[in-house]
DNA sequence: ACTTTTGCCTAACACTGTTAAATGATTTAA
DNA sequence: TTAAATCATTTAACAGTGTTAGGCAAAAGT
């Protein structure tokens, strides 16, 4: 706040004429991401005629949007995974138990490290996605986003590396 | 800290004696946390003898930590989306665009709404888990996890949905 | 001219994590 | 046995958050 403040050239008190807290800004920022993520997707899903390419050319845009507007993709949806920059990655144990197995499953394929560790974050990715949904939008889809789903998922993956 | 102070009938300051900071404790807990779930996986795994189903297993595994525990889970992973509560599940935009067109694809099968949600948070979780990470571990992956495996993803949850 | 409103700031509160200094008890040294 | 040193713990404080209340001076309304 007291940042915004300096940088308007005000004090920060009359931030709190025009929002009514900190939450409200971020709210308003957020609204207006999504408004600029819509016409990308859009925009998108235009250039496209079957449904197909179609949701394939949106989630694309998606992706670059993220990384067009990290920051705010980041205040969007509250990227932050506090470990990751060291124990989620390569020094914990979990890691490299999958990749242990991801490897056998693979080993017809003769892969390098770096593309079994490709897959093995593909995996997280997708689970770790399904979990913090999960865990955060408890109530809304908990019981949408079930098991069921999760075993789709790992059983894709699975297929799609062998 | 003060929380804690309390909860151990102490003063803030002596928790100084024993971590230097609250980041330390936090990274304590956490390297408790994958000791544990370590211990999980290499349980779930042993319960199998294909790697394929040891595989599965193992995610499954890793999926019940961190229900079962959930808050350590949230350490470990800094699982947060600021957003999601409102915005980023029914009533921003994005959402809507995915479930026409997702709607469009699967229009053969009659999905119910809920299922057509439920493809959408699949899609969901795997793009934003691989952004998420993209974005979190820059450095480390960024090379790694492109947009072939973004591809591959995106390509198999279009077919797993027709 | 006098009152009201507006725009903005200073000061402060409650809350974070964190550190320095003081206190008092217990152990050690002489 | 008394003096010194060490230890455990606390109080007080700092700097940093977000936020609110009160005041003051310039502008606007009557």
């Amino acid at each position: 706040m007291r940042k915004i403040a300096d940088r308007i050239e005000y004090t920060a008190p009359i931030i709190y004429e025009y929002f009514s807290n900190k939450e409200s800004i971020l709210q308003e920022l957020t609204t207006k991401g999504f408004i600029k993520l819509s016409k990308k997707l859009e925009l998108a899903k235009a250039e496209h005629d079957s449904a197909d390419d179609q949701l394939e050319a949106m989630w694309m845009a998606y992706w670059n949007f993220a990384f067009t507007d990290t920051e705010m993709y980041q205040v969007m949806y509250g990227v932050q995974m506090n470990c990751c920059s060291q124990k989620c990655s390569v020094t914990d144990s979990p890691y490299h138990s999958f990749i242990a197995v991801i490897s056998e499953i693979m080993k017809d394929k003769n892969p390098t490290e770096e593309v079994i560790k490709q897959k093995y974050f593909t995996f997280f990715s997708v689970i770790h996605g399904l979990i913090a949904i999960n865990i955060i939008n408890r109530s809304d889809v908990s019981e949408s986003i079930n098991n069921q789903i999760l075993k789709d998922a790992i059983g894709g993956i699975i297929k799609s590396i062998k």
